[in-house]
DNA sequence: GCGACAG
DNA sequence: ATCTTGTCGC
């Protein structure tokens, strides 16, 4: 599966400005809306039930196909023909003392009835450093490379960073999702911009409350719902658990945006597909060593 | 000029 | 994100 929108691809040569010109040409692609056919129960994973949630072995090839589910049991609606979820996340490979290029792994894991079916991985060399709100020049092309080399073809998206929850509406997710036009969901881990129409602090597990736009969103409307704020997991003594901040990618809803997200959580604070992917490219990264 | 800012 | 061991709690 090639681009859908190869005159959106970022050109590594671009000047800040004409980063942020071509995000708000990303955000004005990308739907807001629900536009993907899926029901968040389809998607659902089993409920964290005891300590079995382990890993496949990282072998040397890029992918590796499962040819059956290798984790948890798919006792409840075994659907073989159902979507198929994809979570992607990265790690980083440093340069110290230029032993090797600044690289990022990127990981792909492939979800079908609730179990995983694939797993593939791509080593990109990075040049464009981290800057806040262009987080999709960094990290957007990687990303699509693990998803090049996946066989399973993603019905939703699920990624590590914001989405319509960015200053231009075209954070990460959005940005991949307009580009391969596959329906997307961004879960970021602390919130980038906007403001929660409730204080997010100690809110017990299910919890959840719109973020709006502010003067920092410079494309929407203040007020307008770019995404939310999500108690995944809690605890009911001793530490307390930060929410997530969900929010559309492309061709998703707000509001069906946090239900794929608490259907895809099953007890923990990150969603099962990005849990994998986060793993499984520490295990590629440490590989490479 | 300062603040604030996903990974 | 990354550099890093043990440890407290469910």
């Amino acid at each position: 599966m090639g681009l859908a929108r190869p005159d959106l691809r970022p050109d590594p040569s671009l000047s800040r400005a004409e980063m942020e010109g071509l995000q708000r040409d990303i955000a004005a692609a990308a739907t807001f809306e629900d536009d993907h056919g899926l029901d968040p129960a389809a998607v659902a994973v089993e409920e964290a039930t005891s300590l079995a949630d382990g890993l496949p072995p990282a072998r040397d090839g890029a992918q590796e196909r499962l040819g059956t589910g290798d984790e948890g049991s798919a006792d409840t609606t075994p659907d073989p023909d159902g979507p198929t979820v994809v979570g992607v996340d990265q790690a980083f490979l440093t340069d110290r003392d230029g032993d090797r290029p600044d690289a990022a792994v990127s990981a792909a894991v492939a979800f079908r009835a609730g179990t995983v079916v694939e797993y593939a991985s791509a080593t990109t060399p990075l040049s464009i450093p981290y800057v806040p709100g262009l987080l999709a020049f960094r990290e957007g092309e990687p990303i699509l490379a693990a998803l090049d080399a996946l066989d399973a073809d993603p019905d939703l998206l699920i990624c590590d960073g914001s989405g319509r929850i960015h200053f231009r509406e075209a954070g990460l997710a959005t940005h991949v999702g307009v580009l391969r036009d596959v329906p997307s969901v961004g879960v970021a881990k602390s919130l980038l911009c906007g403001e929660p129409d409730e204080p997010t602090v100690e809110r017990p597990e299910g919890w959840r409350t719109p973020v709006r736009a502010d003067d920092a969103v410079t494309t929407a409307e203040p007020g307008t719902v770019i995404g939310h704020a999500f108690q995944s997991r809690q605890y009911p003594n001793s530490k307390r658990v930060n929410p997530l901040y969900v929010s559309p990618g492309h061709r998703v809803s707000a509001a069906t945006a946090v239900e794929f997200v608490a259907a895809l959580c099953a007890g923990y604070k990150l969603p099962k597909p990005t849990r994998l992917a986060d793993a499984y490219a520490d295990t590629v990264k440490r590989d490479a060593d």
